[in-house]
DNA sequence: AGACGTATCTTGACAATGTAAAGATTGGAG
DNA sequence: CTCCAATCTTTACATTGTCAAGATACGTCT
């Protein structure tokens, strides 16, 4: 055991990623604060130093997850931009990143705290960028489409409602599928098919 | 104030009914075994007569839950199933059953509980006979398709997904879109465009 | 350098909760 | 009518979120 100094130094961040591995390992339902704490050497009233309450950290942490998630997709991004298949490669990134991480999936969407703006050019306040990223893209690739703007905003919701969807599937713990979700991935992304 | 007899004599069922009005007006999060308790004029304990734990309780309401949507879904079936726009209907079906009580979505979704079998044949345990419907109307309607049996279970895969995630969109507390679902849902679940 | 204020952490306490054990009540079988 | 077993209550305990009061130490100002 070493000898812990009073100041933790770096405890907010601490927290919020010990807290985080935590959700990954057991759920947020098996998640209490005083945990986190422990887990972090540190008592169990710590953390209100650094936030106001447990619903404000899982903010926190959901934020600090969903950021992650954003520079992946933007990597994807970047690697297959220009490339035919690009909205197969966006879908299969945003599919896998839950699917490594399962207890991500409902951490992130069934606490209420997952903002999104589904309004084609809205601007009102979102803190989720996965699906701004999303948006953005195929908004991106309409961009020379004649399709009305009501009919690209319809085709963004639909699409992201289905991998959205697609992931849920994937991420449900008591689902029974004979198949490897990787071999088939492909297939059912191209199973929406939208007229471009 | 009404004198209690000792014996509650339908607690079971009661407490089911009453959990599924708390989550209906407070969600899950908020729900504990004691209030449920209080809303049936009993003491914290008994329900332990009836349910080995509060996750015992849950399930049984899910349970509950699902065999009465399910029961709806097998109406709108009945009265749709010959129609062309079959499948737009019992979508919507789907939707506006969650859409009417958003927090029923979360409570089924995120506990774990619900099991599904994706199997186009499957015989699985089972417990969402929501799915099993929507999957055994897909396959009445590629009945007489050539399609390959591979293809249709990616079909009612890719079908559900959609309305699943539909769904999760449509109830989600923060989501901002400046139209009413009531006027898209139409053109959205048009949106997603099959070969049948 | 030394004192001080403030941010950070600990300790102790309380109410709410899930659950177990033991006792009270009652309906029904014999 | 008696007695058992199912049903409900009471009591108790560990866990949890939160608050208040106190301890510690870092940076700042002189």
């Amino acid at each position: 055991m070493e000898k812990k100094s009073y100041h933790h130094k770096n405890l907010k961040n601490d927290l919020i990623e010990k807290g985080i591995e935590l959700v990954d390992e057991y759920g947020i339902n098996r998640l209490s604060l005083r945990k986190v704490a422990q887990a972090c050497n540190v008592s169990h009233a710590a953390p209100y130093s650094h936030f106001s309450s447990k619903e404000q950290l899982l903010q926190e942490m959901q934020l600090y997850i969903t950021n992650q998630f954003a520079m992946i997709l933007e990597d994807t991004v970047s690697k297959y931009q220009n490339m035919p298949n690009f909205l197969n490669e966006f879908g299969k990134a945003y599919i896998s990143f839950f699917m490594k991480r399962p207890q991500y999936f409902s951490f992130l969407f069934h606490q209420g705290n997952i903002q999104i703006d589904l309004d084609i050019n809205g601007n009102k306040k979102s803190n989720y960028r996965p699906f701004t990223i999303y948006k953005e893209q195929i908004l991106k690739l309409l961009a020379n489409s004649d399709m009305s703007q009501s009919k690209k905003e319809d085709l963004v919701i639909a699409l992201f409602a289905y991998v959205h969807g697609l992931t849920a599937l994937t991420t449900m713990k008591n689902v029974h599928y004979s198949h490897k979700w990787e071999d088939k991935l492909d297939d059912l992304i191209k199973s929406f098919s939208c007229e471009f």
